[in-house]
RNA sequence: GGGCGCGUAGCUCAGUGGGAGAGCGCUCGCUUCACACGCGAGAGGUCGCUGGUUCGAAACCAGCCGUGCCCACCA
């Protein structure tokens, strides 16, 4: 340390992190200590892939948390000496990304049909070359030790290769194919979208009853229905086949009100008897289940909306109305004709797209998708046999359930932003190309070739990201470095929108799984308890806070809330990360502006020296080992317990005078070390506060994320210190608690004498008493601590105070007399149980008997 | 409809068979030579309810009440 940092320390009073943050990044980065070399292999390295956040994206606080636990693990293992690699990149987003250029374009009141595909995507491009980057930027404001120099995009020009690859390979296995099936088209982004961007939410509309005349009869059939507009398109009506009111209907047909067309009475299963009049209206073109049920049936397709949501030709009169328009148009036309019956109000759930908000319209479109039998199968056998080990153990059931249930994912999005589908059309033969790079002309005739306009699910991109930033298909270097990764951190929410897809493809592709552990950690709700969205306006901004307390506050605050729980955003866990940071700045100002220049090493004088430094690695010991077991918010609390309870509240009390003396050059030797495997231990959750305060430590040599991981010595493990001191602790605070109770004041010193086992040293010192002190009678006793009566006391104060343990001390020998006399407790419980209670009547009795 | 959670101090949460804990807040006292983002002391809880198991239950079991999330094609 030199003058001016000398001078630096003891002027600055209060940490800043403000003034810390950037200098201590820069020097990271110039460090290049997140930029590993590609070499050994996976096992010995440590490696990490970010779940690659939109481009659209700003950091929210679920980043932030999953952030912060990823950092801990890569930094603490990076300090451990392993090549540690934490992959960073963006998502391209398809849709959130084109809905936000297609903004900008409304606001000059352009489309982006007036651009074109070709001007409109290098539109997007231009968009993400000025705000891509901004994500990235807040990650290390979090102080994320990420490779940015590895930096990758979901479309750049290596990863393409590899979507395309991962294409075509699953296209001649016969696993992609192209349908016309039933789709959850949303008319927000105007595309097709898979089920798991589907979210259903309640709803409250109405229940038609409509009736349905059959044919050659005066009989009516009556259905009911939410959707009436979609009557345009039945083709046919269902009832269950035990279903005795109807049996001699089935087979015969209806005519269909408005429309006229004559349509068939069906048997099905699907029918449900209780509801309504257990007749059901099947709309093969515009409902899943009567999609599933027309295709059974053989029945005809009829489509009324259109992908526009408009009412399409075939809807005859109502051509060209909205769904919503088409719904109260049929609702009258159908009121006039008598043959509405009912309608009354129903709450029931609809499915919503989670992209635009949109209500879904399911529409039978011509659609790309992948089957997913073959591909789950090897991925629920990882899990089932634990190699992938999904923690919490709950999530393990919930993932195979999803995976055993598995269905076709629809691939394809009708967008212009995206992984243009790698498929080529042939108009002269009918052929279908698909190939990793364009085809010029057609295989079999020669033909000219037009590429599919369609673009792939975001997902299907992401679904690779583990081992397509490593630069697979090709064999690289990073490849067999990092590849399988570490672990996996992530919400449960994408739990099947992108970890399960990951394992699936991790095993088709590269043929191992993408990481060995997921960790599925909770989330942080908004302070009143509701969900953290930027609808909502509930969200709160990590920037924000972090501006505010800092960076290391709020990692520290963010793994103190995490669990396995959800919980409310605290911000008195960000306050007290603050706090910590300014605590352990100073308390190291005292130790280094005070230390005797010395090695640090463990320097055991007295008992208090050899109590903290077995405390120091139990804490080492169980920190570490919570980290390791994810369970960070364990760890941190336990690393603030020691260092502000153990090492600052007592320890530097008891050694200030050893250490101001400066003559003792143990202490500072001990102080040193802990301070060292303090901040070490530290680094991993608070990685600024903790490099900055190591910048002034004798001991220095490079920065702290560098520097060794301590690892817990348990030789200096001393249960006979940790009993003496922790028992001069507690007396400490008993003779605290009299004083103030007794109304003496706080400066004054008293008089005592000790009876029995002399108490540690700092006792009498931290508690202001004098125990060769000369005054008259006791007036109290306090463990082996007799005070003497002096001027300083308050003789009702005493009185009462003494009143007040005596009945404190019949309380407890009553409890104890109750417990040891139940002859079931004494003769069944663990003989070690009943001794303890024992020793621990026998104590309290004899306390009483000495105080009366 | 199915599944998974949660209900502990005023607040946010730990604790999962042997005497109720933390942080914040609150009260009282401290310009004690690292820190008032500090130091010392204290008050505050029939551990949702009802039964059961056990020598012993906040914890284990059952039921109920309240509450949150996920999955699901009853119109």
């Amino acid at each position: 340390m030199d003058a001016a940092q000398r001078q630096r320390l003891e002027e600055t009073t209060r940490y800043d992190p403000s003034e810390v943050e950037a200098r201590i990044f820069a020097e990271w980065m110039e460090g290049g200590y997140f930029h590993p070399v590609a070499e050994g292999d996976p096992e010995e390295n440590f490696s990490v892939a970010i779940p690659p956040p939109n481009v659209t994206g700003v950091l929210h606080m679920g980043h932030a948390l999953n952030g912060s636990m990823q950092d801990a693990l890569v930094r603490m293992n990076r300090m451990r000496g392993r090549n540690s690699l934490w992959i960073l990149g963006t998502d391209h987003a398809g849709i959130a990304t084109q809905a936000v250029v297609e903004k900008e374009l409304r606001k000059d009141g352009k489309s982006r049909h007036d651009l074109g595909r070709e001007a409109f995507v290098e539109r997007v491009w231009e968009w993400k070359a000025e705000y891509g980057s901004r994500i990235v930027e807040q990650y290390k404001r979090l102080g994320a030790s990420c490779d940015y120099e590895r930096e990758r995009f979901t479309l750049d020009e290596g990863y393409v290769k590899a979507v395309y690859r991962v294409f075509k390979q699953l296209f001649d296995k016969g696993y992609i194919y192209r349908d016309n099936y039933m789709v959850n088209w949303d008319p927000g982004s105007h595309s097709a979208i898979s089920d798991l961007e589907v979210e259903n939410r309640e709803v409250e509309d109405s229940l038609y009853s409509i009736d349905y005349p059959v044919e050659d009869s005066d009989q009516v059939l009556t259905v009911a229905t939410v959707r009436p507009e979609t009557m345009l398109a039945d083709t046919a009506v269902a009832v269950n086949p035990d279903d005795e009111r109807y049996g001699d209907l089935v087979g015969k047909h209806v005519i269909l009100p408005l429309v006229g067309r004559r349509i068939p009475v069906i048997a099905d299963e699907h029918v449900d008897v209780e509801f309504g009049t257990g007749a059901l209206k099947i709309t093969p073109g515009h409902d899943p289940n009567d999609f599933e049920i027309g295709r059974k049936h053989g029945l005809q397709e009829i489509g009324v909306i259109g992908s526009d949501g408009r009412m399409t030709e075939e809807a005859g009169e109502f051509a060209g109305m909205t769904a919503a328009e088409a719904q109260k148009a049929v609702v009258e036309a159908l009121r006039a004709e008598g043959r509405l019956r009912a309608e009354e109000p129903y709450v029931h759930s609809v499915p919503f797209s989670h992209r635009s908000g949109e209500r879904i319209e399911p529409l039978i479109s011509l659609q790309w998708f992948c089957r997913m039998d073959e591909l789950a199968r090897p991925a629920i056998e990882v899990v089932e046999r634990d190699e992938v080990r999904i923690t919490p153990s709950q999530w393990k059931r919930v993932y195979l359930d999803w995976m055993e249930e598995i269905r076709p994912w629809c691939i394809s999005r009708q967008l212009w932003w995206g992984h243009r589908i790698p498929v080529w059309y042939c108009d002269a033969c009918g052929e279908t190309i698909a190939a990793e790079a364009a085809p010029e002309r057609c295989g079999s005739c020669g033909g000219e070739l037009r590429q599919e306009e369609d673009v792939l699910d975001t997902w299907f991109s992401s679904a690779i990201w583990p081992f397509a930033t490593l630069g697979w298909p090709d064999d690289t270097p990073e490849l067999r470095a990092f590849y399988p990764t570490s672990f996996l951190t992530t919400a449960r929410e994408i739990l099947f929108l992108w970890v399960a897809r990951m394992i699936m493809t991790g095993l088709e592709f590269p043929g191992r799984v993408p990481f060995r552990d997921v960790y599925v950690h909770s989330v942080i709700q908004a302070r009143d308890g509701r969900r953290m969205s930027k609808s909502l306006g509930t969200g709160i901004d990590p920037l924000q806070e972090i501006d505010v307390y800092g960076a290391d506050a709020l990692r520290f605050g963010l793994l103190a809330m995490s669990s396995t729980q959800d919980v409310r955003f605290s911000d008195a866990k960000v306050e007290q990360g603050r706090d910590l940071a300014n605590k352990l700045w100073n308390a190291s100002r005292l130790i280094l502006l005070n230390a005797a220049e010395v090695e640090p090493a463990p320097r055991p004088v007295t008992v208090e020296d050899r109590w903290i430094l077995s405390k120091l690695e139990r804490t080492i010991a169980s920190v570490t080992e919570k980290l390791e077991t994810y369970d960070f918010a364990h760890a941190v609390q336990e690393a603030y317990s020691f260092f502000w309870r153990d090492l600052c509240d007592w320890y530097l009390e008891i050694v200030k005078p050893r250490l101001y003396d400066g003559e003792e050059e143990e202490v500072s030797a001990t102080l040193l070390h802990a301070l060292e495997r303090v901040l070490a231990l530290l680094h991993p959750t608070m990685p600024f506060v903790s490099e900055e305060i190591w910048s002034f430590h004798p001991a220095r040599e490079g920065h702290l994320a560098v520097h060794a991981f301590p690892v817990a010595d348990e030789s200096q493990v001393d249960p006979a210190a940790e009993e003496d001191v922790e028992g001069g602790i507690g007396l400490t605070q008993r003779l605290r608690a009299w004083r103030d109770l007794a109304g003496v004041p706080a400066g004054a010193t008293l008089p005592a004498v000790i009876d029995g086992v002399e108490p540690p040293g700092f006792v009498a010192r931290l508690s202001r008493f004098e125990f060769d002190g000369v005054g008259s009678e006791p007036v109290a006793s306090i463990g082996p601590v007799r005070v003497l009566d002096s001027d300083q006391l308050d003789a009702a104060a005493v009185a009462e105070r003494l009143e007040k343990r005596r009945e404190e001390l019949r309380a407890e020998v009553e409890r104890g007399e109750r417990k040891l006399g139940n002859e079931g407790f004494v003769a069944k419980a663990p003989a070690e149980v009943v001794e303890e209670e024992r020793g621990k009547l026998e104590r309290y009795r004899n306390e009483l008997a000495e105080l009366s």
